[in-house]
DNA sequence: CGGGCATTCATGGGATAGCATGGGTTAATA
DNA sequence: TATTAACCCATGCTATCCCATGAATGCCCG
């Protein structure tokens, strides 16, 4: 495996501890995991872009491109670097959500671990079950524009809000 | 670890003295750490840029593309070199602020201490929590206007957008 | 084919070490 | 000698580590 896939929602602890699932922590490993996760906020949604070394080659890779002591480079250094978490992974595959990133997400009894290819999104659980809805509006309408055929899904709501496998 | 990455906001003591993240401290090391770290205004903003070795030779290497006896050159010398301080740092990982530093970046009671990638800046924390807040609109903006070349955030979660190389 | 055993994970709690912070004491300087 | 900076020690908090529990899955053997 080499992708972060599917969704899981996991508790936050007391401690506040959120053990990452399991198959996540083995595409971390194989991307070179150094240590820890790299965590920012979404710049457009209330939820936070996790990855591993990949994800933080390409802030790299987006700074580079920009001259030192240029404005944009300032900002764009702020906004990415000052925002990151590294966030280590402790012996039981948990990390520690700090303050400022809980905010961001409204993150608070339980966290929902979404895949997105090569990085990964934390969100509350009930907001992404809402963004997930409308999502799927959006991917029916376009099926129809597409002329596509059958329903990849059928509308008993199997996919309800387990999550879990 | 061998970026200063992530925000942290320490207290200032009774006697000028803040405790430099201990993050940060071991990315100095790492960096060739000589004793004490380069710390100097912001040329832009009300912030202090600090760093090690690393930051040190990139000063040397903006200076050496302009020709000698110039008077960018000799601006930028006594821009950069001339309010440099050297900031040693004590068994507890503390520095003690020079009152010159203090006054330029307003500093007080505390210090937000902000990754950069191979440098880092202390902001009094009000003051970085506004300009944090700019630089993401900003940033946003930007992506905007550029249809965003490689979004690291996808504007839609519903797919795709993270699972491109 | 089915029941029981072993393994993997998520989760909870207790112990421990690291770190930020405050204060006191000694050394350097004018 | 007075003042300031460097050093050392003490404290409380929080993150980190370690172990225990329990559920779920998969495997082996009857």
């Amino acid at each position: 495996m080499d992708r972060f896939v599917s969704t899981f929602t996991n508790k936050i602890d007391a401690k506040g501890r959120v053990s990452v699932p399991a198959s996540f922590r083995a595409v971390l490993e194989r991307d070179g995991y150094a240590g820890g996760i790299y965590c920012y906020p979404s710049l457009d949604a209330p939820a936070l872009d996790c990855g591993g070394e990949r994800l933080a080659k390409k802030i790299d890779g987006l700074l580079a491109g920009l001259p030192d002591y240029s404005d944009e480079r300032d900002e764009l250094s702020v906004a990415l670097y000052g925002d990151v978490q590294v966030l280590s992974i402790d012996g039981d595959g948990r990390i520690v959500l700090p303050e400022g990133l809980r905010a961001h997400a409204s993150l608070d009894a339980a966290v929902t671990f979404v895949g997105l290819g090569d990085k990964f999104q934390m969100w509350e659980p009930l907001r992404f079950e809402k963004r997930r809805a409308e999502a799927r509006n959006k991917v029916q309408i376009t099926r129809k524009l597409f002329g596509a055929g059958k329903p990849l899904i059928s509308d008993d709501d199997s996919g309800n809000g387990g999550a879990r496998e």
